[in-house]
DNA sequence: ACCTATTATGACCACCCGGTCATAATAGGA
DNA sequence: TCCTATTATGACCGGGTGGTCATAATAGGT
């Protein structure tokens, strides 16, 4: 997870370059085809200099994926309000939108998180995996409990439930969202209406009050 | 798409043993880090004999992708009532359950599809990708319709937005079903409550109501 | 100016890949 | 039995991989 010595002496716009190609090899390619040599390529340096950066493969990776995450709890405590006093919706509302600003400023990393999901061969999938889910459930598990307390929404179901279709939305958007800025043109999928922005009212809408008439 | 003819001259439980095997090596490992050499070794014949059954590993993966989409129609035209009589929030439940049936009978055929959203490499992945999400519109399209013309459910929201929430939780909750199967123990996710088909209740519910008291 | 510790280099290694093709085995009709 | 058409074989090819290491370049203290 952590680099070398060598790695932290070098000037601080070098180290920048060589995290930036590295973000962009594993999130075009993914842990196992993203090709080393490449890398260097791109960077104009020497394959054993970055083994003098890094311990292998794997330490790349995983110092990579700290900085994802790292990234992710800056976004979300900067953009959204947790106090009780703030709405419960509201919350859903901003971190969405959080999540798109997320996308936005560092889709590759998003890239690299999404491609863990599915890549069996990735190191430490599991952890890491867990370390995203707990992390979720903690966040949203607090969200909850609070507009439960607060007698904000329903509390016949259980705040798993509720996570679970938070969740499923939320993280649906977020990848129906990148994959709309990518591909453009050739859409896989498409979101219904105007923009993004305009879909997550309607999406909470349907979250509040359901799909009954 | 097609194998060649000589596969086709192979009596059937050949043709069944090399069909499961590859389906196995494309689940565990997707389509660019897939092995024809192990595949041959496991198989027990020469790589050059597969060559002689698909003209290459592309031809062989399309074949394969082939059958899942036939599977899917297949199962869920025997599960799910689609006539307008039913209603859609039962069509919805009968949906999701034939989605856990197909995981639980072709849970390697399940894993090739989610890869396939993930993997850039995958031949023809755009393709594929588009002609899956258009059934798959079309058939909720169809379903959405019909409740909103019968009164059913609400018509203040498009059939798209209801389409994407509803497709969310269900994508959502096979991606859950099928990787707390394969996983078991070290469960990188689970679900809240207990059985699956428990929980099936619950989000339907949610669906229905939404989330205020 | 010299010497030493740190950093940079790229040829090289063993391994695996998808795909080819000349050759061997086999089966079935005459 | 023999001959031909179909099927099976696996050594081989060019290319890519992560990782190594002896050697060269460099910087900084004295």
């Amino acid at each position: 997870m952590k680099p070398k010595i060598t790695f932290e002496n070098l000037p601080a716009a070098k180290q920048n370059r060589i995290i930036s190609e590295a973000v962009h090899e594993f999130a075009v390619h993914g842990y196992r085809r993203a090709s080393l040599n490449t890398l260097v390529k791109k960077l104009g340096i020497a394959k054993g200099s970055l083994y003098q950066y890094f311990e292998n493969k794997e330490a790349l990776y995983l110092f990579i994926f700290h900085r994802f995450t790292g990234l992710v709890k800056k976004i979300l405590k900067d953009s959204v309000n947790t106090e009780p006093e703030n709405d419960f919706f509201k919350q859903v509302d901003q971190t969405i939108k959080a999540g798109l600003k997320f996308i936005d400023h560092y889709p590759e990393y998003y890239q690299i998180y999404l491609r863990l999901q599915l890549e069996q061969e990735t190191p430490k999938r599991v952890e890491l995996l867990q370390k995203v889910r707990l992390f979720s459930k903690e966040y949203f598990g607090a969200l909850c409990q609070q507009a439960q307390e607060a007698g904000k929404i329903r509390s016949d179901q259980s705040c798993s439930t509720i996570i679970f279709c938070v969740e499923s939305m939320l993280d649906r958007f977020m990848e129906t969202y990148a994959a709309q800025n990518k591909t453009k043109g050739k859409k896989v999928v498409d979101f219904p209406g105007a923009s993004p922005y305009d879909q997550i009212e309607n999406i909470i809408a349907i979250l509040q009050k359901g799909l009954c008439p």
